[in-house]
DNA sequence: TTCCGGGAAG
DNA sequence: CTTCCAGGAA
């Protein structure tokens, strides 16, 4: 059907929902210089500080970056960027701030509810509370309400500089499309493959899932992805097969 | 699975 | 007008 490609890149996702074996790793660091190629380092994450890549991460679930920024500058407008600010703060005052990025009351609570906990663990001390190593501290961050997986993994990363690999839905798509994992692979087997198979850097790390996102954003959209233009389309099963469709073999 | 429930892009 | 975006909780 498809011919074989030189990185092996078209092979069959196995059993597990994922590709394994020695080139792997040669096939994720071809994917990341293709990327990077196109857009280099994308200097994330866009915050000034690590409490600013909190607030951010929980204010971006679901939602475009855009929204994010205006609410970002409505809580600098009032002294609420911080996390002691917003623990001090009414949540009917951070709700108004937020209303831009979408389940405003429900974001307000999950920055009230990480403030909350942030103060009264680590004594308002973001610093005190990356003071472990990053196994305790991605459970901690899962415990507290608001913070999922992926919320969790843009802390550790983002905001801690901690070796933890960001799965998103452009991860998933992106992925899958390439034929390397299973479309319906779970949060945490997809984490674990690439940090089983990507070198130990923390630098690569947070511009790998940097790259993902813009490729998502600029050419892997879920509806209309625009392939021909797309820095990976001549390692990817989904682009081949749907020039496969539009141009039948003669 | 369904709620949550704003805003820019097309 | 319709789509759909850096998800998570119940």
């Amino acid at each position: 059907m498809h011919p074989p490609h030189p990185h092996g890149v078209n092979e069959e996702a196995n059993a597990k929902g994922v590709r394994e074996g020695e080139q792997v790793q040669a096939v994720l660091m071809d994917l990341y210089r293709r990327m990077y190629a196109a857009f280099g380092d994308r200097g994330w994450w866009p915050a000034e500080t690590a409490e600013e890549v909190v607030i951010g991460a929980i204010l971006v679930q679901s939602v475009a970056w855009s929204n994010v920024v205006k609410a970002i500058g409505r809580l600098r407008e009032r002294g609420l960027l911080g996390l002691e600010a917003l623990h001090a703060a009414p949540v009917e005052v951070v709700a108004e701030c937020v209303v831009p990025t979408r389940y405003y009351r429900a974001k307000a609570q999950k920055l009230k509810a990480f403030a909350a906990h942030v103060h009264e663990r680590h004594g308002g001390s973001l610093e005190r509370m990356f003071e472990q190593d990053t196994d305790a501290l991605r459970e901690e961050l899962l415990s507290i309400y608001g913070i999922g997986p992926e919320t969790a993994d843009d802390i550790l990363l983002y905001a801690a500089g901690k070796r933890s690999f960001v799965i998103d839905a452009y991860t998933k798509r992106i992925f899958s499309r390439l034929g390397l994992v299973d479309e319906r692979i779970g949060y945490e087997p997809l984490r674990a493959w690439f940090m089983r198979h990507l070198p130990a850097d923390v630098a690569l790390y947070n511009n790998y899932h940097a790259l993902i996102d813009a490729i998502g954003h600029h050419f892997c959209s879920a509806r209309r992805p625009a392939c021909a233009s797309c820095p990976l389309l001549p390692v990817c099963r989904y682009a081949s097969s749907q020039a496969a469709d539009a141009q039948p073999a003669v």
